[in-house]
RNA sequence: GCCUCAAUAGCUCAGUCGGUUAGAGCGGCGGACUGUUAAUCCGUAGGUCAAAGGUUCAAGUCCUUUUUGAGGCGCCA
């Protein structure tokens, strides 16, 4: 559909006679629709001939009714647009009846469109940020097919349960009441459909390695499964993440790829979603008007996206982290709810202060104590001032949304990794062939999984991760 | 899973110390309007105050339980 920045439409015709579909934003002075079909941002103005436009066609132009309008493209005589459609024949392809719709033309809160999951991407807000999720996703195959990745589709249902990264959804065909027992009153899962206990995946990454050890430079991009019972702005059940897994590459490398993937990511939306951005970054500021000043942004969403394009990240050990937070002032006032002891994770406050009030901008922490990371990370040589085992681990947080990435280089030595596995308690005849992968022709390779909605999220300024994804499913909520 | 807060008209909200007939804006409906930009103007209808129970002469307001939602925390991406 034609509208105000289609310039080569504009052009080519105006004075023709054309239809255009779409959706009515508004119906203004009993003359003017805003007319609106999800190819952008804009709407393309149509004028209506009410005095020869039949009264039954006239009550049906309403808030989100769908029409079909036959005109000639003519140079917009207001202000608002540059050209406009004189309508000569309107049809209703579909009614939307006020009296009985739930969508209204005025602002309405995020948690009452969650609950029309299934018209919120009419709305302004809603487009843009759907329109954005699909760049996002676009680019993230353009940056890879740029660099020479090739994408791996991993499984999603998996066999393997010590993967580590939370509870999982089980996929069975037993009947829930009706599961065959074995002789100690257990489920049999040998009985199942796969022959075994199988979940939907945590991750890919265990595969993504298989990959990464034949072709080199891979990445996955797919749904992901947490049966977690989380709670909060930034948790789904189910969520897409990326997970490249290259060959050769050590944490260092792993850190510069994250970083400018990160950046390639922003830049591609700054660069080919302006009018969405923009809309997205007034809305914010208008929400913003009626908060306190010190819990405003201290940037506008564009000027933060650029912000983190143009900047470097910052990059620090944990060890470090830790001596950092040690001598910050909330910690020494006491303002910290957890301590901060090298040997613990740092806590989201932790974090927070490091990216949000301590550095201003991303902040990469690598070289996190073993005690507290996946097994397959890889251990780290001793260091002076460093008062354990750490493994070559690396999260990048984000300002306001926390992880944004979390990856590692991987354990490549056999009598390493067995080791860790043992004293973690990952069973190795589970993993049987990810230790293979060790044993022949096995190669330093590193890693790291994005949350795209995380990403979606940052870029889109939303406030809530459920409203980057077309349909959440959280604990409690898996309707539409 | 834990902590805190909330639920009043279709939507967004106000409702004082427990007191008589629960209000506003927007939206809806009726009308006016041929250059509007969430158009504007006039008129009008609309409520089981989340549910159940309790205290009280009297409950939207206080108490208990439940449901739903939000924010924070944990788990993580």
């Amino acid at each position: 559909m034609l509208h105000p920045s289609h310039h080569e439409g504009e052009h080519s015709l105006i004075g023709q006679t054309i239809t255009v579909m779409g959706w009515v934003r508004a119906f203004r002075n009993n003359q003017f629709i805003a007319l609106y079909d999800g190819s952008s941002f804009n709407t393309l103005q149509v004028v209506v001939d009410f005095e020869h436009t039949p009264e039954e066609v006239l009550k049906k132009i309403n808030f989100h009714s769908c029409l079909a309008a036959t005109g000639k493209l003519v140079a917009s005589q207001g202000a608002g647009q540059v050209v406009e459609v004189i309508a000569e024949t309107i049809e209703i392809l579909g009614e939307a009846n006020p009296e009985n719709y739930s969508m209204q033309p005025k602002r309405m809160t995020m948690e009452y469109l969650r609950e029309k999951a299934h018209f919120r991407m009419r709305t302004n807000t809603f487009s843009a940020v759907f329109r954005i999720r699909h760049g996002v996703a676009f680019a993230v195959h353009q940056f890879f097919n740029e660099r020479g990745y090739y994408y791996m589709h991993t499984p999603i249902i998996t066999g393997s349960d010590a993967e580590g990264a939370g509870e999982m959804f089980r996929v069975t065909t037993f009947e829930a009441n009706k599961a065959p027992l074995t002789d100690t009153g257990e489920v049999d899962f040998k009985k199942d459909f796969f022959g075994k206990a199988t979940n939907l995946t945590v991750s890919g990454q265990l595969q993504g390695e298989i990959a990464a050890l034949a072709l080199g430079k891979v990445y996955t991009f797919g749904p992901t499964f947490r049966a977690e019972n989380s709670n909060t702005s930034r948790h789904l059940a189910e969520f897409w993440m990326i997970e490249p897994e290259v060959a050769f590459h050590d944490i260092y490398d792993n850190m510069d790829l994250a970083e400018s993937f990160c950046k390639y990511l922003i830049d591609y939306i700054l660069q080919n979603f302006p009018d969405d951005l923009d809309y997205l970054d007034k809305r914010i500021q208008e929400e913003e008007k009626s908060m306190a000043k010190d819990l405003r942004r201290p940037m506008g969403l564009i000027e933060t996206l650029k912000f983190v394009v143009e900047n470097d990240f910052e990059r620090i050990t944990y060890t470090e982290a830790v001596r950092l937070l040690r001598n910050s002032k909330p910690y020494k006032k006491g303002q910290f709810e957890y301590p901060v002891e090298w040997g613990t994770d740092l806590q989201a406050e932790h974090e927070r202060y490091l990216v949000e009030k301590h550095f201003k901008k991303p902040v990469i922490v690598r070289d996190y104590p073993a005690s507290f990371k996946a097994f397959y990370m890889r251990l780290n040589d001793t260091a002076p001032d460093v008062p354990g085992d750490t493994v070559a681990a690396m999260d990048i947080l984000f300002p306001g949304i926390g992880e944004v990435i979390g990856g590692s280089q991987r354990e490549e030595r056999y009598d390493v990794l067995i080791q860790k596995m043992e004293t973690m308690g990952v069973h190795p005849e589970d993993l049987w062939w990810y230790l293979e992968l060790r044993k022949f022709g096995g190669a330093p390779h590193a890693g790291f999984g994005m949350g795209f909605e995380r990403m979606v999220q940052f870029i889109t300024g939303m406030g809530n991760i459920r409203d980057v994804i077309p349909f959440p499913r959280t604990p409690g909520n898996a309707e539409f």
